[in-house]
DNA sequence: GCCAACGTTGGC
DNA sequence: GCCAACGTTGGC
C-alpha cells in the first residue's frame, strides 16, 4: 500500500469553508452519514492528503488539507456509529481548480467526485490526484 | 427553483 | 426481503 492516500472533501463554504479551517489550524471533519463516505473516512490515515472541496457555492478545489488524527468518533453523533477525523490546512491551491475542469477533463471522467456527486468523503487516485495538481498550478 | 441521483423508510 | 414512496443533497 503507498502512503499517503488522497481523497477529497467537501464543504458547504457557508457551513464550514476554507478558511475557517485555516483560521482554525485544524478542523474536526464530522457529521457524515453516508456509509460509502464513512468507509472512507475510516480509511483515511495520519498523513493522507485531501482536496478541500466548495460544494452548492464556489463548486471547486480551493485547497489541500491533511489528515492528522484519523478515525476518531463523530462528535455530532450521540448514537457512536459515525466516524470523523481532524485535518489540517496545508495548502492553498494556487488556482482553485472548478467542477467544470474537472469535468471537462476526460481523464477525470470516472473519478469519484463525478461519478457520485453526493459522496461527500471521495477517494481520488494518485494519477486524478497529479492531474487536478497540475491544473492548480495553471 | 428545478430536477436527478441516491438513501431511507415502511407496507406487504 | 422486496420495492414504491418519500426526503435530502447538490449541480445546473
Amino acid at each position: 500500500m503507498s502512503r499517503p492516500s488522497y481523497w477529497l472533501i467537501k464543504s458547504e463554504p457557508f457551513e464550514y469553508s476554507w478558511n475557517d479551517l485555516v483560521a482554525q489550524k485544524e478542523g474536526t471533519w464530522d457529521g457524515v452519514r453516508n456509509h460509502l463516505a464513512k468507509k472512507n473516512l475510516k480509511a483515511m490515515e495520519v498523513g493522507d492528503l485531501c482536496f478541500f472541496y466548495h460544494s452548492r457555492e464556489g463548486l471547486e478545489i480551493v485547497g489541500i488539507a491533511e489528515v492528522s488524527v484519523a478515525d476518531i468518533l463523530d462528535p455530532t453523533d450521540e448514537t457512536g456509529k459515525w466516524a470523523a477525523v481532524k485535518v489540517k490546512p496545508k495548502q492553498e491551491l494556487a488556482r482553485p481548480v472548478t467542477l467544470k475542469q474537472i469535468k471537462s477533463e476526460p481523464k477525470l471522467a470516472d473519478c469519484e467526485l463525478v461519478r457520485l456527486s453526493r459522496l461527500s468523503v471521495a477517494s481520488i487516485k494518485p494519477d486524478e490526484w497529479k492531474i487536478i495538481c497540475e491544473m492548480a498550478e495553471g
